[in-house]
DNA sequence: AAGTGGTCTAGACCACGGC
DNA sequence: CCGTGGTCTAGACCACTTC
């Protein structure tokens, strides 16, 4: 038997998936008896190391948990602590619909202390969008993203019809978004904000200035939040 | 050649180790080629298959770095991000001392809602600690922990002689750690905090309220946290 | 071309869990 | 007791990187 099954895919991952097709379509729920190695190693025609291999590399990812001398379980299903999500994505994975309003953008070029954080020389053009996040009627977050406007071309005119950046840039320009590190602080509402926010002045605001890099390691989008108090709670896991 | 050596030790977590030691000891540099698996291999008297493991483990923990047809890598050193850590912990990982003064302390039994995230029933005896947190002078931090007093006999006392919580509940009751999940947002000081935290009434605070949980999943402690605005702020990296 | 990691085989013994 | 996962062997071929 060939080792790679003529497309590439390696035979783990072609168990992987198979089990994780049951899993995903109902058929396999959380505390279920999952194939053994041994079982999967007849079913597939394959040694035990890789039917263990397939394991073992779910268990890792969490889907699956192993018990010595009793089995593999379906895992019950996490919570997906931590996760770099947009907007949009944030709301659908609630049910709810995404509802927002661009309050102004264009391209600036004097904004050094942005475009450092980005990499960029301090005079670098930068595209800006600045929008009001709603839930119903009520407006409840000002998010302002800054990116080079080198290297996305045509972004503003893209961004203001479809509401996800996240997707445009994955989809449109090929990025691949790996993580953002977010520093939260609080501060008070100016003038600015209270108008858009509605709220008094000096109300308190939590305050997101997040930074999102690339699998290459590259940040490409700087982005500032400003919530309203009772609207918004962040989640956070961590470990010891 | 038996598979453990009599101490229980697997081989391939002997050689883990091994490496470990010599990342650990300086011997060798992030950026630095490991020994391939054949090395290890013959090094320690070993399969392949069993070199690749201690290997593959030591990638999967983010402690080397393999690149195909190079070579295995130290990794650089990764900054701990989302790491549950006392504020004890925290300051001396800055290089500064902790300081922090008891406001109160004792055992309550009417906070049916606190008992309840701890999954105790509703009139439980809670053990109640009240610390302001200080930089230098100033307070910057009000937290109050709450933990089951019928598990931790005796905790009072302890907690009020020595500054750390969590190296109490590790070492002296034998409490392993996990994880927390916190939930972090913002208020406006009520007139309590505004005279322990010595800030304006209706300040803006973020409000982190921390659910901690034992490697067992059983939630032993419950946080309260609440910070001047300017004097502190979280770092969190968000992943795609 | 030589060396590396990635995948895979066809077995083996052990420690542990549930019956 | 039997089946499970955990460890291990002594090989093999492939794809890839470096020289």
């Amino acid at each position: 038997m060939t080792p790679i099954s003529r497309n590439g895919e390696p035979t783990y991952k072609r168990i992987q998936n198979a089990i994780r097709r049951r899993i995903e379509g109902g058929q396999l729920k959380p505390g279920d008896v999952v194939n053994s190695e041994r079982e999967l190693a007849k079913l597939h025609r394959v040694s035990l190391m890789t039917a263990r291999h397939a394991l073992a590399d779910l268990a890792r990812e969490g889907m699956v948990e192993r018990r010595r001398g009793a089995g593999t379980f379906v895992a019950p299903p996490k919570i997906h602590f931590n996760k770099l999500m947009s907007y949009t994505e944030q709301m659908s994975s609630r049910g709810l619909q995404a509802c927002s309003r661009i309050v102004s953008s264009g391209v600036l070029d004097d904004e050094p202390d942005i475009a450092a954080r980005l990499s960029l020389s301090a005079a670098s053009h930068l595209i800006m969008i600045e929008r009001v996040r709603k839930a119903g009627d009520e407006p409840f977050a000002l998010e302002t993203c800054y990116l080079s406007a080198q290297e996305f071309p045509g972004l503003v005119a893209a961004s203001l019809e479809r509401g996800s950046l996240f997707s445009t840039l994955e989809h449109q320009y090929g990025i691949e978004l790996a993580y953002a590190d977010e520093e939260i602080d609080v501060t008070a509402a100016d003038l600015k904000t209270t108008e858009l926010l509605a709220v008094p002045r000096g109300s308190p605001l939590l305050r997101i200035r997040q930074l999102i890099y690339t699998t290459k390691g590259k940040a490409i989008i700087y982005v500032l939040g400003l919530y309203r108090a009772g609207r918004h709670t962040l989640l956070i896991r961590r470990f010891r």
